[in-house]
DNA sequence: CTGTTAGCGCTTTCAG
DNA sequence: CTGAAAGCGCTAACAG
């Protein structure tokens, strides 16, 4: 009763004690239960048993103090609350997991200041290194991020003014392919509802936008354009200000899903139907693509695959495999056609 | 050039170098950062002013394995795929930010291995405490909760055979409104799409509508409840087995608002309108009702706040406000209803 | 009010 | 192959 075996009520047990249970010294214990050759099996299985049977479980501090790494990597994201990047986690989890470390997800839901605040995890020690994947690569994040005393691996934003690992998508690409769609679906009035004017996303996808359109020969002028916010509200917000505005538009391209999810609510209540009067297309292909009706036509830009390749690069470079020079990875966005661009010929495959 | 005071390139600045810079020992500088009376203000002023030119920043497992304490709690979640578990989860973060602690998000997916693990967490020293919201709440994990070597938070689950902190809902009342309500709304042949049987809301869920059902002087032997995944995929399928095998069915309640929007999709192909021919209720009252078409109505079961309750629990237990005994919150849950369940009288307000 | 010192639990030399 | 001992960076008791 004063001691039940297959718990520790609260006492906390330390390698002294099953030092002792196993009568050797604690140094033997630590070589043991980190699988050391310079230990006898037999010892080491003695050991091993005083552990299990005292139910030890070391000290995350304290080997941490010691062995100045914490076995734990950081993912920060700009919004949990967004499908996309809650894909990008669990893809990182999976890799960090199969790697025997640990993941500490941070979303800072839109405060730059709790990206530099991350990043001095880093400094503390909590963790030993960290995927960042941010929509505001300020000069000052950039500067953090250069001197930071643990690697880091961006995914997208501009890793050019920071030489550091990062695992970049061709967006500029996927919004060619979306608006070549729009466009050999006979649609001649493209709006493009874009993120936040301050984000790398929208400043390349905006370029990419209107670029794609002079290739077409169309107006480039950029008059249906609008930026809004990377969400439900700010697509429903922004369709109806260039909806109203600009009656004859025929298309809307997204900056990303949710914005796409939101603009199909405003032509709802606007009585216009999708795709018959308005196309819509978005971008990243989360799920909730497949669920509004119609389904949504969207521009897959890879997250899960983008978050698997870092987390694989930071560990590399964690755990010594990694080379001297910065690596880049770069891949392509695909096009996922479905029935909200689709009029008349609604493709069949909806998974 | 061999040193930017603005910054620390990897070099890890320590309590001694800022000691040395301020012309005090190690103690002080401890004092002066932890805002200790015992030390004169110009002293501690000139401290902190050592240590923010050195951009000094403590050692995370340093402090952890002397104060035996990471001022980190974690919140262990079933599935981060599922919104309602990002607004809880979001609820929590931002009561932890505001009481200066910090939060590890751990999502299960399924594997109750990893629930026990988490608890590990806590005798490893990682975390303070924990919050834990499980589906299903096993033997060994109740036993491993009791002996858990920090405070636990249980969201949900079976408290009754774990003696700890915990906030629950009422679910059953939460069925108990939406069988209500669609018996107010005409209809006669309620189905019930439940969660896995082996889960915990599942069983009471189950058992409330089967009460409800009765109380209504309705048909109760079950023959239209089925169990399925608490997911999108899930709640397609259920519908598919269910509608088929009852052409009858005129409402379909679900367990959650996954399950309720795979139903919607399924109608659709089936071509059954809904509301008109099959009146649709979910719970939860996730974001994504709001997005699918029709509108979803749901029960809304406050995961908001009752991630917000327990994390005040937890950390007042952990800050010292914490009593004695086992505290318990139960809330309330109230409907929020919307289009996929009232034909011809829309609601106003969807917000 | 400030300096000195012990020690949190662990890993890792260095002896034996 | 195993034991003894130092020390990671910090806090907190205890002197002064």
């Amino acid at each position: 009763m004063a001691s039940d075996s297959s718990t520790n009520l609260g006492v906390r047990v330390t390698i002294h004690e099953v030092a002792r249970h196993a009568g050797v010294s604690i140094g033997t214990v630590s070589l043991a239960l980190n699988g050391s050759p310079r230990c006898s099996a037999a010892t080491a299985e003695r050991v091993r048993a005083a552990a299990a049977a005292l139910n030890y479980l070391p000290n995350h501090a304290a080997k941490s103090l010691r062995r100045q790494a914490s076995e734990t990597i950081a993912l920060v994201i700009p919004d949990i609350g967004n499908p996309v990047y809650v894909a990008m986690a669990k893809a990182v989890q999976q890799v960090v997991k199969e790697r025997h470390y640990h993941l500490s997800l941070i979303s800072t839901d839109g405060y730059d200041q709790e990206e530099i605040h991350a990043l001095e995890t880093l400094t503390q020690r909590r963790v030993d290194g960290m995927i960042l994947c941010s929509l505001r690569m300020t000069e000052p994040l950039a500067h953090s991020l250069q001197h930071a005393s643990g690697p880091v691996c961006v995914i997208g934003g501009l890793a050019e003014i920071a030489r550091v690992d990062n695992v970049q998508v061709n967006s500029e690409y996927g919004v060619r392919l979306a608006i070549d769609h729009l466009v050999a679906q006979g649609r001649k009035h493209i709006a493009f509802l874009n993120g936040p004017r301050n984000t790398v996303p929208a400043i390349v996808r905006g370029r990419g936008y209107l670029q794609a359109l002079r290739q077409h020969g169309l107006d480039d002028r950029a008059h249906r354009l609008i930026n809004t916010e990377f969400s439900v509200a700010g697509g429903y917000e922004g369709a109806m200000a260039l909806l109203t505005k600009h009656p004859d538009i025929d298309a809307l391209f997204c900056a990303n899903d949710l914005i796409a999810i939101g603009a199909m609510k405003c032509l709802r209540e606007l009585k216009r139907r999708a795709p018959d009067d308005v196309a819509v297309v978005g971008m990243d292909d989360i799920p909730e693509g497949l669920i509004c009706t119609p389904s949504l036509t969207s521009v897959s830009l890879l997250a899960r695959e983008r978050g698997q390749i870092a987390a694989g690069m930071l560990l590399d470079r964690l755990t010594g495999g990694g080379n001297a020079e910065v690596n880049t990875v770069t891949v392509t966005p695909h096009l996922v056609v479905r029935e909200s661009s689709t009029v008349g010929n609604p493709p069949g495959d909806l998974r």
